[in-house]
DNA sequence: TGCCCGTTGCA
DNA sequence: GCAACGGGC
């Protein structure tokens, strides 16, 4: 019998490890662990274990309408997996590869455990369409900026690679299973959070405008999938397919999370340092009073203010307004761009390592491949392009134009001009 | 996936 | 007095 063991994958379609364990001969149980590790972390009321365990819930009945299971248990994962050593009579484990650095590791460890007894730890790729060593430089180097791989990743790519891998039609060699239940959020210490993870929306028509109405956070017409990316709620491959028959733009941004998931991979060390040598030496402010109001959305800068106030009360944030309030934090405030990355980590729903980190990088203009540092964002400006009418400021900072609402915290103009000093004072001083 | 400022060409 | 444009940050 294999344990398939589901992480960043919770869906039972278009599943490659799962449909390989279904596929192997052997009989297979179905697996999630609540991970003790990550889960010690977190406050109480957060969203995303909400969403998970939701989903995992979702997961649960579905496998128990095919007379087996799926076992949800609670704990580290590497004690887990020995008790449940202990309790079936294992051929191995399957389970889809996880790129971050703690998941490396984890499974590092549970490869060793498992070699120990003799058992296969199989591993598949499941979230990407192209993995880090799948597209590479002709000198055999990962890309560093993001053109040339964008380049390469669509002339590696076939039709084929975005075919579903089928489930289904394999679940009668589900381990058959009597019912198991599953822990509660409240025996985790969790409690059920408010906020909800955004549905997707993946109508034609939506896919179709997202170039020309994605900057608009007015119209709120971006497709949400990100978060379902991060926990496997959709699967790449089906993404992708969209993306071709739809929009080159929005395949684009698909294309964007496999660089930088690459990128991370091969460069781990980018998650707390500059990934540019000359932007190691810049002097940040770093004012806590200024942070915290860049935090809470009280700048002065309704554009920002709103973008913020978004984030705190839904746990997500316009796209263009991430730029936004980047841009103001970084440049602006000088305000390190860890801080930032930071927050947001804490707050999105759709957090994700190497996009995080990555797309931090390059609005600060540290990163592998970012904007030039002298691309310094007006936040007013922004608002005249992107929402002229107001309408966005309104839904999310209500006393906006009132005698209520704060006077800008900093003089756009003259922090303009601090930022490009302190940028170009950090190249003098790395000698470049 | 910018912004600013100086210049130019027109009124 | 202004819009359009280009170079520099």
């Amino acid at each position: 019998m294999l344990l398939f063991w589901f992480r960043r994958d919770l869906r039972l379609h278009d599943n490659a490890g799962f449909s390989e364990a279904l596929q192997s001969g052997h009989e297979v149980l179905p697996l999630f662990i609540f991970d003790k590790e990550i889960l010690d972390k977190l406050d109480a009321d957060d969203a995303r274990v909400t969403f998970i365990h939701a989903q995992i819930s979702e997961m649960h009945r579905q496998l128990e309408k095919h007379g087996s299971t799926l076992l949800v248990k609670y704990g580290k994962p590497l004690d887990v997996l020995s008790e449940l050593m202990q309790e079936y009579d294992l051929e191995g484990i399957y389970t889809n590869h996880d790129y971050e650095p703690y998941a490396r590791h984890r499974d590092q460890q549970a490869q060793a455990l498992m070699a120990k007894s003799n058992l296969a730890f199989e591993t598949f790729k499941d979230q990407v369409i192209f993995e880090q060593d799948e597209i590479l430089t002709k000198s055999g180097t990962p890309y560093k900026v993001y053109t040339p791989y964008k380049n390469a990743w669509l002339k590696a790519f076939d039709p084929a690679m975005a075919e579903p891998q089928q489930t289904e039609p394999y679940f009668e060699h589900l381990l058959k299973h009597k019912h198991t239940k599953i822990i509660s959020l409240d025996q985790m210490g969790f409690k059920e959070s408010a906020l909800r993870v955004p549905s997707p929306d993946l109508r034609p028509d939506t896919l179709k405008d997202y170039d020309k109405t994605r900057d608009l956070p007015a119209k709120d017409a971006t497709t949400h999938i990100s978060a379902h990316l991060r926990f496997g709620t959709v699967s790449v491959r089906e993404m992708v397919q969209l993306g071709l028959q739809y929009n080159d733009t929005w395949l684009q941004e698909l294309i964007w999370r496999e660089f930088f998931m690459q990128l991370l991979y091969h460069f781990p060390e980018e998650v707390d340092k500059s990934f540019a040598p000359k932007f190691r030496h810049i002097v940040w402010r770093n004012n806590e009073d200024e942070f915290e109001k860049w935090c809470l959305g009280k700048t002065g800068f309704p554009l920002v203010d709103a973008g913020m106030r978004e984030l705190n009360q839904s746990g997500f944030m316009h796209n263009r307004v991430r730029m936004v309030v980047a841009s103001f934090l970084v440049k602006d405030l000088l305000i390190d761009w860890r801080w930032g990355e930071a927050y947001f980590a804490e707050k999105l729903l759709d957090y994700e390592m190497s996009s995080n980190v990555g797309n931090w990088q390059w609005a600060a203009g540290t990163g592998a491949d970012a904007q030039p540092y002298f691309r310094v964002f007006n936040p007013d400006s922004q608002v005249a392009k992107f929402d002229k009418q107001h309408a966005y400021i309104k839904r999310w900072v209500p006393e906006f134009g009132t005698p209520d609402y704060p006077k800008p915290m900093v003089d756009h103009s003259m922090a303009r001009d601090r930022a490009l000093q302190a940028f170009k004072d950090s190249i003098a001083d790395s000698g470049m």
